[in-house]
DNA sequence: CTCCGTTATATTGTCCGACAATTATGTGCG
DNA sequence: CGCACATAATTGTCGGACAATATAACGGAG
């Protein structure tokens, strides 16, 4: 009897059976649209990014591994190929698996950035992650300024008043958010920009959580977006560069000074 | 009898057994250290970016594509696993694996980029690409300026020795130009453009094949390199800005003329 | 006739057990 | 001392069965 399984009561007492009829808190229910694998892969993946497994480090075996989840070795090696594709792990035979280097991580994977980002950010990933925006977005709304049609204008302009109406004390208005700068990403008519809204989106939703949680009172985001709206309308790509990175220098501003106040303050 | 395997004259005349062996031009050989999952993926993924999959269409069951593969249905699923986590797929039970909006594909992924430019690249999708590096690579330059260690400035230094001995026609000329704008994405020391190495990299492999193939005497890249580097040494953040973008700007305008060329003269 | 719940069904998802392929490591021979 | 070779450990592949899921067809109630 090598692998044991659906066994109410063995020697593992301590892990419940994944698919036992009542798993209610079990970690790997969370997402109920990802299968098995797909909530292995997170899992891990999420293991690998936060430091809990270190690089160079070698997993189990994939007989050991999966036995241990309870789960068929199929389904822990479909796991192994997402986050193989991912950069995160590489595989051989006889050597086994292990966790890659970070240099070689899929960082701007949506996956990956949601992992990194399940709990509180790394603070140099997260300035890095700034350093992006305020090199991205400024050059992205540059070229808007010179490509945007009008539908582009009219999500824009939307996503204005639902931040207008809703303001980022709301999830409404956070979402609102994201869809301004995601309208003006897809405005800028670039296919490798446009695969760079979620990172974007990642580093615009931690400004906002940061600001709410620590600072509810902060700066009023609308001046600088409306600006931002105002000169890709009138196809000014200089001052839309220009005012976007304006835009995000304050984002990040803000972001640091409530870091500080948490270091200092307290 | 299901499913027929291994029987040399089967119903399937024109499809050599990938196992058989003498596989000598069979396309799933070329890279030895891929496995059958990964070369399965491989041609499929190039398959769907060069459009000879649609988005949305909807890919055959898996019982059928591995029987018209003779391969398992476990290493198709992995397969898939790989592609779906790449944004290229989506399967969903009982409606089956279908290929992705091409905006949800991960094109930023190595292994994507390298799929499609596994053939002429798209001439929109290299001009994206070249717009992506004339925004990165003078923002990264800027910040290598300022964080630049003498170990940076010497993986650049002799970057530019190995361009400059053996030149953009060898081999190891072009692979020295990669590890020159490879080097200051390092010294950036930004994970984030880091990962966009890849990117950078296809775009710079691009010009200098299109240069040497349609116009090999053209004009002499080192005197851009080398001021980005001086300007990188000098610890100048705006002076390697600039620099940086005068010479994505001679690359870009190198391959827009053989393009040019190619169509008017020819 | 329309709407809604139920059932049928096709496809992916998961499981299991066996064997093949690959390669790091040790071993013996020259 | 170095190189060919045998060994062993791990991933890689196979095949066949059953479960879960979501679409679509169906039928009954209003």
């Amino acid at each position: 009897m090598p692998r044991k399984k659906k066994s109410s009561n063995d020697s593992a007492p301590a892990a419940p059976s994944i698919r036992s009829s009542l798993p209610k808190s079990n970690a790997r229910v969370r997402r109920r649209s990802l299968r098995l694998h797909g909530s292995i892969a997170r899992d891990l993946g999420i293991l690998i990014v936060s430091g809990r497994y270190k690089p160079g480090e070698l997993l189990n075996g994939e007989i050991a591994a999966s036995d241990r989840l309870h789960v068929s070795r199929g389904a822990y090696r479909e796991a192994m190929r997402i986050l193989a594709a991912k950069g995160l792990v590489e595989s051989r035979p006889k050597v086994g698996t292990k966790v890659s280097q970070p240099e070689r991580w899929h960082l701007l994977d949506p996956d990956v950035l949601s992992w990194i980002f399940e709990f509180e950010p790394d603070e140099k990933l997260l300035s890095n992650l700034f350093e992006l925006r305020r090199i991205i977005e400024p050059g992205a709304a540059a070229l808007a300024a010179e490509r945007r049609t009008n539908a582009h204008l009219e999500m824009m302009s939307r996503a204005l008043d639902g931040m207008a109406k809703y303001t980022l004390a709301d999830e409404a208005g956070r979402l609102a958010d994201q869809e301004f700068h995601s309208a003006l990403l897809s405005a800028s008519d670039n296919a490798f920009l446009m695969t760079l809204t979620t990172g974007v989106g990642a580093a615009v939703s931690w400004t906002t959580i940061f600001k709410q949680r620590d600072n509810p009172l902060a700066r009023d985001p609308m001046p600088d977006h409306r600006k931002v709206y105002e000169a890709v309308k009138a196809s000014d790509p200089a001052a839309a560069h220009k005012a976007m990175m304006n835009l995000v220098d304050l984002a990040f501003l803000d972001t640091t000074n409530v870091s500080k106040r948490k270091k200092t303050g307290k």
